[in-house]
This record gives structure tokens, sequence and C-alpha cells, in this order.
DNA sequence: AGAATAATCGGAGCAGTGCTCCGAATATAT
DNA sequence: ATATATTCGGAGCACTGCTCCGATTATTCT
């Protein structure tokens, strides 16, 4: 990679994310390429789509999430690592504004640059359902695409004015209808 | 109403159908208008906003689910009333792809046309949810705005191709998490 | 009937979007 | 210093939501 190149990817990653917490997930790409004083064709070079600037703004927090997952599976019990970990994940998706649904689809979408994070995250989150489910705490009529559904349901009202007050709350609810038998 | 302009409105309405079953709440309202053979104009009178328009689609289910929802009250048990007018009211929102974040929305902004009929749908769940905790069937700390945010979330999942097949099971599952104490 | 009027119509126009494409500029290697 | 391979930047296309207003037409009045 040139270095100019380079700096120009760096600027515009760190502009993305600035363009977006501000206007959210569908933010105008023209407007990020602006600010990142850079033409629109340098930004569509280094992204070629949408999904995979998202892709790039968001592979360090899927890569912890995944970690944490590891991590928890080791140290703790079946139900507190569960229950964290949807803690976690609820808060990562929420990280960036209206990305639910763009991971909800690119998890059918193989071409998708968000596919390969949505599928290893959904792969985390069912080992350790299946580590409760096999202890006895978790329902047994779940698999990790339910999980992930839900995980994504939580994060989608989280993005909501109305709803993301509650959505702390709604977590528990729903994690208690996880675990009960 | 003048006879011309009553005869675009119901054309407009019956098209707005079609076209919005094809393509989801965010639909062209440029192609609306076109494939009703109408100018532009005339659709933007008719439904200053593309709220109004949804509503005048929605109207019709908005009203039916109060209904039974008051039906519910007098001829069910608390729990079954409960559980079915969630079933019927998940079913109604999916009616149009795309309508729940704008449900959403709606629900904190008085100026919008979907304002009033989310309201007292809100207000509809609240009391079948109130009659069911009286009764101690329903978890007591969930409120109106939780039941409608859930439903909400339910439906939402009904659009995605990739969790609308899974969106019966939830159902199940999110309302043992609300019946159960 | 015919004329006056008020309501309705239709689309040009503006500002914005996603995305492609290619001539111009430039960093790197020789 | 020159040659070449990359990178740049924005004009251009087709689309969007929404506004605005001159032309058209249904209705009403004389």
């Amino acid at each position: 990679m040139r270095a100019d190149a380079k700096k120009n990817f760096d600027h515009l990653l760190t502009t993305a994310r600035d363009v977006i917490a501000e206007h959210g997930a569908d933010a105008s790409l023209r407007d990020v390429a602006r600010r990142a004083d850079v033409g629109l064709g340098t930004l569509y070079r280094h992204f070629p789509t949408r999904e995979a600037l998202l892709d790039a703004l968001l592979r360090s927090t899927f890569d912890e999430l995944t970690a944490t997952a590891d991590e928890l599976e080791k140290t703790s019990s079946p139900t507190d690592a569960l229950t964290t970990w949807l803690r976690d994940c609820v808060a990562g998706a929420t990280q960036i504004r209206g990305i639910t649904p763009l991971m909800m689809t690119a998890m059918e979408d193989p071409e998708s640059a968000l596919h390969a994070s949505c599928v290893t995250m959904r792969a985390a989150g069912a080992r350790l359902l299946a580590r409760a489910q096999e202890e006895g705490s978790a329902r047994k009529d779940l698999d990790g695409g339910d999980l992930f559904a839900l995980v994504g349901a939580l994060a989608w009202l989280g993005d909501l004015p109305a709803t993301a007050p509650r959505v702390g709350h709604l977590l528990e609810v729903v994690t208690s209808a996880v675990l009960v038998g």
C-alpha cells in the first residue's frame, strides 16, 4: 500500500467514525468523503461497499466479543458466561446506530463484508448457549440463530430513542426467558 | 371532496398497497404516483407525509386490534387474552414490511400521523397487561411501553428474511418471559 | 345554457443520495 | 531524471423526497 493511500485510508476511518456517530450507519458517504477532504472515488476504492466500511469500523469490537466468549467459556459458570456475554453483545451492537438491520441481512448474504464477523459471533454465542443447555440452565428449544435474533432485536431497540432507556430492563426479561427451563 | 379527488384518493390507496407490498414501507412515492397514473403533487396533497399514507393503509388493522383487545378483555381469561393479543399484534404489524421503525419513532412524535394509532394500541396492550398482573400471572416489573417495545422488536424480526421463520417460536419465548412471575 | 370560481391536477425544479468511470496527478522504482 | 504503476478526485447517471405554481376541470350561480 502506497504511503498516501494509507494516510487517506486511516483518515477516512476516523472521519467515518465521527460522521456515523452523528448520523447513524446510513450516513451520507459523500459527506464522509467531503469531511475527510478526499474525493468520492477514493472512499469507494478503499471501501467498495458501505458494509466494508462498517466492518472496518467494527472489526475490533467483533474480535473482542468473540475473544470474550472464549474467555468466559473457560473462566465462568455457564449461566454467568451466557448472561454477561449477552449484555456485552447488545452493548457492542449498539456501538454504531442503525447497524443491526445490516447485520441481520449480512447473516444470509455471503457476499456481504459483514458476513464473516456475524457468522463467527453467532457461533460464539451458540457455544455458550449449548454449554448452559447441557448444564440444564437454559431452554433447550433455542439455537444460535434464535439467540442472535434476540440480541439483534434488543440492539435494535437500543437504537431507537423511544425504547433505548428500556433496553437494559428488557435484556433482563429476555435473559430470564432464555435461562428458565 | 370533489368527485375526481375521491377517485384519485381511492386509486392511490389501492396502488400504494400493492407497491408497498412489493418494496416495503420506504417504497418510492414517485413510483406509487406513476403506477396510479397520477401526478406527484396529487399524491402529496392527499397524503402530505409518508406516515399519513401508511396510517391510511393501516387504519383498519389498527382499529381491529384495539377492538380485539376490548373483546378479549371481556371474554377471555387475562392470560389467554394477553397471549392471543400479542400474537395478533405482531401479525398486524408484520402486515406492512418495514413499518416498525416508523411506529416506534411515531410513538414519541405527536406530529406523526401514526402517533394516535400507536398510543391507543399501547394503551390497549397496557390494559390487558395490567389485568394479567393483578391476577398474578404476569411479571409486575413491566409496563405498556415495555410490551409495545417487545411487540415491535418481534415484528421487526418478522420483516427480516433471516429471522422471519423464527418469529413464531420467539414470540412463545417472549410470552413465557412476560407471563412467568 | 353559459360564465365565474374554487378546487384539483400534474410535473418541472431543487437539493440531496449511491455508485461508476476515467483522465489527471503523484509516489515509487529504475 | 525518467518511466510506470497506483492513487486521486469529481463529473455524470439515475434515482430519491418534497415544494411550488400555472393549467385544467368540476361545481355552482345567474
